[in-house]
DNA sequence: TCACCCATCCGAAACGTTTCGGATGCAAAC
DNA sequence: GTTTGCATCCGAAACGTTTCGGATGGGTGA
């Protein structure tokens, strides 16, 4: 284990020299910066992170903490997420640390041990909902973070986001312009940042369009095939259909024409389907039985931006550099029915 | 954030003898320890894992190393292994840091760098192989470790293991006594631990019964469905096919039974099979299409015993405290005929 | 009485790094 | 010749903890 010492020793310099030297400090020579730079190579040099925490307060080494395992149908998604960012982390030899709490204790006071405990300087925050205790917390103690998402309109903290709104107002979008007026919305769980923008959208794309908003028409809830087959069920048996239904991710969908096919509905005859789709492994909207019109913005593309943000965050970088949006694209295929075009 | 001297103030007390109190160091009083200990509690004291790893080399912060996301077909291992871990190692206050490398890296490098960096002072391994250069680089440079699974016949570091040897031998037991000679062996990978260890049990079991050990009829490869469908598929095509097959788990039996199904065979009529239930999610060896014969030992078991033989490795405490066996229990049911007895 | 032991305590050093407040030398500007 | 500014460097303090070596006082045995 080399230490700064032992390259001040084997340099010449004074320690305080050779760390500035490595931290790309100004008031050190364009020369002696090489000759630190290739004895720190030469003699494998590495910084000790417990020290460099203790005076510094930065450690380099971030967290995302869980309430508990996930259940088994969230596995993959599970895999996505920490082997996205365990990876993004690593490569930026960053630690990341994967704390899973007991699903009773308060969040905030597993967030406040860690902190205390001041091994951790960061963390990523994964979905976020309206005045999310978790971000007062880290907020109020100055601890850097990263929303995977964004709270309230003018949000002033980091974040890695998609469109949401336009998400919404998309998918309601390519429905109406298809001639559809009754249009349900299968969103997520209500109170989640996304699922409110979406709904949001949703509802600013009917008013542009001159459609009322039918309350009985949305429908917020965790977002399973067996959610998307339930609603369905319901929006039949509680009497007019929406002729067009709008989903918050592909599992709803799928469990929408599962519920359809059963019905003896097809898509798009009977039925125009939209979701939107995050590229979840093992589920491919333009496969499935009905090649599915969709808002497409792949998750596996949020874990690079939120390492990097995460990392800004912590160097104290300004605000504006650490918000971020991701792409959603538009892609029509054949699962929405044109109602001005006869068959 | 409270420290050691914001306490010693409180106490009136020295540094030193409060350190020494909340460590239950010998030379403290009885009543001291307790005022200490209530102040402690009262000023919601955290003790700096920087500082403390500084000083005396352990911050109770312990790493799993993998090389790269695993494939999709493992994901629910995956949340298995890293949810167990985590989930326990959390529960004692101890970080858990997940570490993605690129899969071309150096593993040893890895290591290295994270032992250098001074940060991680413990790590699991998994899979372990025969002269493990991991394993070796750990003892070189004394970090403490705990293997899933053991390395030689006389191991010399901490491990939580099963009896493979003893899974092997059951194995072959349960269809040698049911009057099967010619007995198949599907085992996991080559040169892994576990699989070598299951080979000579089932090698032992078929020497005690007088049954020749037939090189032909022992296959090793990665565990999945594919491998017992293809396994199978050439045990039949390269003629003197087997009565029994042993299968090294539940994936593997699933792909022998959809084999012998699709060539007309049916288990345990024409074929018996027997195999080893790790008992992961989403596989259960009573409900399959035959009830299977396994021998059973949940990998669910064993991240709890991990978590404490590391954190007992950590702090010092000896070999033979660290070296611990999971239970496995043989479970009989339908999938198993009796030669000796007509239908 | 003296020496010794035991229980309980404490000061100071150490871990490896960053950073504050200067110090030094030299060239340009006055 | 003196000042100013700049580029480059350094010593020392600080972060919060553990631990080494000893200090203190009271009791016990000779």
């Amino acid at each position: 284990m080399t230490t700064l010492r032992d390259l001040s020793r084997h340099l010449g310099l004074s320690v305080t020299q050779v760390s500035r030297a490595l931290n790309g400090h100004s008031d050190v020579g364009q020369e002696t910066r090489q000759r630190v730079m290739a004895a720190a190579q030469e003699l494998n040099y590495q910084p000790n992170l417990s020290a460099r925490k203790l005076v510094s307060g930065r450690s380099g080494i971030v967290g995302l903490v869980l309430p508990g395992v996930p259940a088994r149908q969230y596995d993959s998604l599970f895999v996505q997420i920490v082997g996205g960012l365990s990876r993004h982390f690593s490569a930026r030899n960053m630690q990341f640390v994967l704390h899973i709490s007991s699903p009773e204790e308060d969040p905030v006071r597993v967030y406040e041990r860690l902190v205390n405990s001041g091994s951790l300087d960061g963390f990523v925050i994964l979905e976020p909902v309206a005045d999310d205790p978790r971000v007062a917390f880290l907020k109020a103690r100055k601890v850097p973070y990263v929303l995977h998402g964004r709270i309230g309109p003018k949000p002033d903290h980091p974040f890695f986001d998609i469109d949401n709104e336009g998400v919404g107002h998309s998918l309601a979008r390519v429905l109406l312009d298809a001639g559809h007026r009754r249009i349900a919305f299968l969103n997520g769980i209500a109170g989640r940042t996304y699922s409110e923008a979406r709904t949001s959208g949703f509802r600013r794309a009917l008013a542009e369009a001159g459609v009322p908003f039918d309350a009985a028409l949305l429908r917020n809830g965790e977002m399973t095939d067996g959610m998307g087959l339930i609603e369905t069920a319901r929006l039949w048996s509680e009497g007019a259909p929406p002729t067009g239904i709008a989903c918050g991710n592909l599992l709803i969908a799928k469990g929408v024409i599962a519920a359809l096919q059963a019905m003896g509905l097809s898509v798009p005859k009977d039925v125009s389907v939209v979701a939107h789709d995050d590229e979840l492994p093992g589920l491919d909207s333009a496969s499935m039985s009905v090649p599915l019109t969709v808002t497409r913005s792949p998750l596996q593309d949020s874990w690079q931006p939120l390492a990097e943000i995460l990392a800004g965050a912590v160097a104290g970088e300004k605000l504006s550099d650490l918000q971020r949006f991701g792409q959603v694209n538009l892609v029509e295929r054949a699962s929405v029915r044109d109602l001005s075009k006869s068959l």
